[in-house]
DNA sequence: CTGTCATGAAGAG
DNA sequence: TCTTCCTGACAGT
């Protein structure tokens, strides 16, 4: 499910498919009833992702936020535009009221595939959709969200100031990374725990987090103001690499250690993606010291322990 | 069928 | 640091 990368992903679908144009706004569950109505029928004006939150302001002046949490995730049907050259092929089969289809996963692993879905259009929801974003030719069903609520601009724009940087989303790179080592360095709480704090850096979640350690071969359990500011200056550019590609590959895919067809085997084997990341107990692919899985501020932290110094 | 686990984070104490 | 919320996949019975 979703780490930075995802929510990315995400908004620039819905910019290409949904923004400029009226939105017909329900929630086929019921649970988001009421903000739903306030925005039925409104033009969409932008959507646009920091961190792991999604901002979607519409031409009332009210904003849609969404949080995936643990387990949302969106569901795209009809003619869903191609995010990148490469899915060119596999985007809007057909018109849709004849033939539907597409139906892509979004926030799982990302495997996004098209299947025939039958004939009905709309097609009808699957599971608990707490809100469906619809035009006449594409669907986006959310299910299983942390939250999803209607805001002034205002409160966007509070929820936006509590939120550290995030690479995609600031001006200036390289003064926002200033940011993120005041803010890991003054601190002593271990630089694992820092890097998932969304205060401190946007849309860090276990799997880059596990991944970035290893990459700079930082002991997660480093307090922030041990850790050098060049340290946090390299992590945060690495950052900066990973999540700008997985907005463009839609998988995270950390080892920088492939080749081609390594990387390629390795989009469609998640056993083959990652450094440390879900692999306790495995011998480290660099030193082969098997790979420690303790727990960190209730989440699972994976680690090289010969490595990570 | 049940139990377990998961890429998250708010809120209580 | 613990509990709670939300959903789905999968292993085991």
């Amino acid at each position: 499910m979703p780490e930075g990368h995802t929510v990315h992903r995400i908004a620039r679908q819905l910019t290409l498919d949904l923004v400029g144009r009226p939105v017909s706004v329900s929630s086929p569950q019921g649970r988001f009833a009421d903000g739903a109505a306030r925005l039925d029928g409104r033009t969409m004006l932008a959507a646009t992702a920091v961190g792991k939150q999604l901002f979607c302001p519409f031409d009332s002046g009210e904003v849609l936020r969404v949080h995936l949490g643990l387990y949302g995730a969106w569901d795209l049907y009809g003619q869903v535009s191609p995010l990148t050259a490469g899915d060119a092929t596999r985007a809007s089969l057909g018109a849709p009221r004849v033939r539907p289809a597409t139906r892509l996963r979004v926030g799982e692993d990302e495997s996004e595939h098209a299947a025939d879905d039958g004939l009905a259009w709309p097609p009808p929801p699957l599971g608990q959709v707490r809100v469906r974003l619809a035009t006449d030719a594409f669907v986006a069903d959310l299910r299983g969200p942390s939250a999803c609520e209607v805001l002034t601009p205002d409160d966007a724009a509070a929820v936006r100031d509590r939120l550290g940087p995030d690479p995609v989303a600031v001006d200036d790179v390289d003064a926002a990374g200033e940011v993120v080592v005041e803010r890991v360095t003054g601190r002593g709480v271990a630089v694992g725990q820092l890097l998932m704090d969304q205060s401190v850096v946007a849309g860090i979640g276990n799997i880059y987090r596990a991944e970035l350690l290893f990459r700079a071969r930082l002991d997660p359990w480093t307090p922030g103001r041990r850790v050098p500011a060049g340290t946090v200056r390299a992590l945060w550019r690495d950052w900066a690499g990973l999540l700008a590609d997985g907005i463009r590959d839609g998988v995270m895919l950390t080892r920088e250690d492939l080749d081609a067809a390594g990387r390629e085997a390795a989009r469609h084997d998640p056993a083959l993606r990652h450094w440390v990341y879900g692999r306790g107990g495995l011998p480290c692919r660099v030193c082969g010291t098997p790979v420690v899985v303790e727990d960190m501020a209730a989440r699972r932290l994976y680690r090289c322990p010969a490595c990570q110094v």
